[in-house]
DNA sequence: TCCGATACTGGACATGAAGTACGGAATTCG
DNA sequence: CGAATTCCGTACTTCATGTCCAGTATCGGA
């Protein structure tokens, strides 16, 4: 409502600032850089800088946020596809999330990948924690006794796919996103004691 | 040999730096803290500070570098003990590794709970990573065809028990170390799946 | 016990980044 | 085209970092 349409000097300066710093990052990584740096490559001044965002940080995040956007929506499709499929797969996300990745390579180096990850990384696990929580509760009717609580189960699964989707990129996202979905579905599912006595 | 008995002077500041630099992380949070911070809580001049170390991170590594020697001699010993058991537990630094947290705590909980903990994290990651390596060499003669390469399974061990560390951690440590350790070695040996249809 | 060596004090200083403020130039929208 | 908005550039304040140095306290060895 506010918004009608964007100014087109705004957007422009929004979309060269965080072009800036996705570029910068691989660089110097990201706690070394400054503002001023970014504006630099920007060719923005500072002024400018701090009139669209109150920080790196801000930046980062608003980046972030929009691209996460769009996976989401896409996740929503698939659900529903799933739905209607009759039975959802266990741990939906993960497939679309590594070829969400790979299509936004260097975004996601940038972000996830080695030193620097952490502040963002921060705000893909809470997206994905709801994800999994929400699957786990359809799955699981309820807590049996003795059981682990759902909500471990939940930061079990999501720390190891973060750890695994990190390590992927860092490595240049090599193998197939089918690939590495299906070996962490496995993993996840059947526990690391099947992958190693039967092979496939 | 350089090193034969420590000045107590220096013993004294190094370990009240120590003592003030985890007494502020959870009032302000770790990347919040100043150096002038650290040094007036410790009642310690910022030129003694740099006069033994440089700076904020290398202060906590320095701290956290020693309380995890203890650790990893701790485990040495157990790892020996389980040799001569003749069959060595699988995932075996995980009880290890509650329970120093838990006899920790307020060093654990500054250094790894909630914000600002990424940075020595980052150690204790490395640290897991080499056991977990070590010990998938041993129980995983080669790399089967079509199975998930052994670096992607150490990372996601990894990711999944600093998940669930962290979270234990954030939540006040309540259940005991049997237990966490008892639902995180399931998890990981069998998969989600068991846990959900059989209940214990 | 005493003395030389070593570590701490406390303040001054340089550096560099974070934010803020504002007048004038450029661009956009209607 | 004209009014409004945005951007530029510069200057300024604030704050933390890191270094340096002379004086003082404390330690370890003889």
């Amino acid at each position: 409502m506010a918004e009608r349409t964007i100014d087109r000097r705004i957007a422009r300066t929004r979309a060269t600032l965080q072009h800036a710093l996705i570029s910068l990052i691989p660089k110097k990584g990201y706690e070394a850089i400054t503002v001023e740096d970014i504006c630099d490559v920007a060719n923005v001044g500072r002024s400018t800088f701090y009139a669209h965002c109150t920080g790196k940080d801000d930046l980062k995040r608003r980046g972030l946020d929009e691209h996460l956007r769009a996976l989401l929506s896409a996740r929503q499709k698939e659900a529903l596809a799933a739905q209607g499929d009759g039975r959802a797969r266990s741990l939906a996300f993960s497939l679309l999330l590594f070829e969400h990745a790979r299509d936004h390579l260097e975004l996601y180096r940038a972000l996830a990948g080695g030193r620097g990850g952490e502040v963002s990384l921060g705000s893909i696990r809470e997206i994905l924690s709801d994800l999994v929580r929400a699957e786990l509760a359809v799955t699981a009717a309820k807590n049996l006794p003795g059981a682990a609580p759902r909500e471990f189960v939940v930061q079990y699964v999501v720390g190891a796919y973060m750890a695994v989707l990190t390590w992927w990129l860092d490595r240049g996202a090599k193998p197939p996103p089918a690939e590495v979905d299906r070996m962490f579905r496995r993993l996840a599912t059947d526990g690391i004691l099947a992958h190693l006595v039967e092979g496939s």
